[in-house]
DNA sequence: CAGGATCCATTATGATACTG
DNA sequence: CAGTATCATAATGGATCCTG
């Protein structure tokens, strides 16, 4: 997903000044959340505190390339912190920040929206 | 974005199942909200029913491939009605379903969380 | 244990042109 | 106007192996 522009010199028509002002941070939301991965290793934070391999075993199907690769990024926007020990490499844990807590919003929603689309789906698949 | 798989046979250890009974619906909804595209497709939509060209241009950077491989998966999953006057193709319309309004609460919550996350990008650019 | 490196397959996005 | 077709690139994901 591709970086978000920024808005500020963008010189549209007056008719979209409210559509743009939705737009704008929403596509930033939508990019910060990116893919599939960010919101499931947040989740797994919400619970405490981990370690990288037990990440690799809760978030299901990650693989360590792309957890790596997560995490690094989640740590870059602010939304983890990596805590190491610096006698031991191995009890390196990961940490949400204050500010993922501000994904909590979005968390509930998408749960609430994905129990009731599950719902619609298994309603029609027995409606057949 | 792969399909979510099904929880159904899920036998996964009991401490994880609060987690395991969140994730899934997240997981559904994430996909079914794929992309960068489906959410500000919704959002022009909730102005009125649009025409493709419309859409193209409302739509920040869309191209026209990409807006119709959107439109054609998004009826698919029932949150559009694609309407096409029988006499003349040129008056094809969009309109969303009633389903499409249930996404709502996912706009606002991501909505909000981009406007924060924008003034604490500002912000933080405004410290240094 | 915590990742990084490599190779490869699939998907997503984009630019441009074209058609009925 | 409403899309398709073609080509190209970038992003993502998976498998496997490697290392401090």
């Amino acid at each position: 997903m591709k970086k978000p522009e920024n808005s500020i010199n963008n010189k549209s028509a007056c008719r979209a000044i409210e559509y743009k002002s939705e737009i704008v941070p929403i596509m930033d939301a939508l990019y910060v959340i990116n893919g599939k991965w960010r919101i499931p290793i947040t989740l797994a934070l919400m619970e405490g505190n981990k370690r990288f391999s037990e990440l690799q075993k809760e978030v299901h199907k990650i693989t360590s390339k792309v957890l790596a690769h997560e995490l690094k990024e989640m740590e870059l926007n602010g939304f983890i912190e990596k805590k190491t020990n610096a006698q031991s490499r191995a009890r390196t844990e990961y940490q949400l920040t204050a500010y993922s807590w501000s994904l909590e919003a979005i968390i509930k929603s998408l749960r609430d929206f994905g129990i009731q689309h599950r719902n619609k789906i298994r309603n029609e698949a027995l409606a057949k």
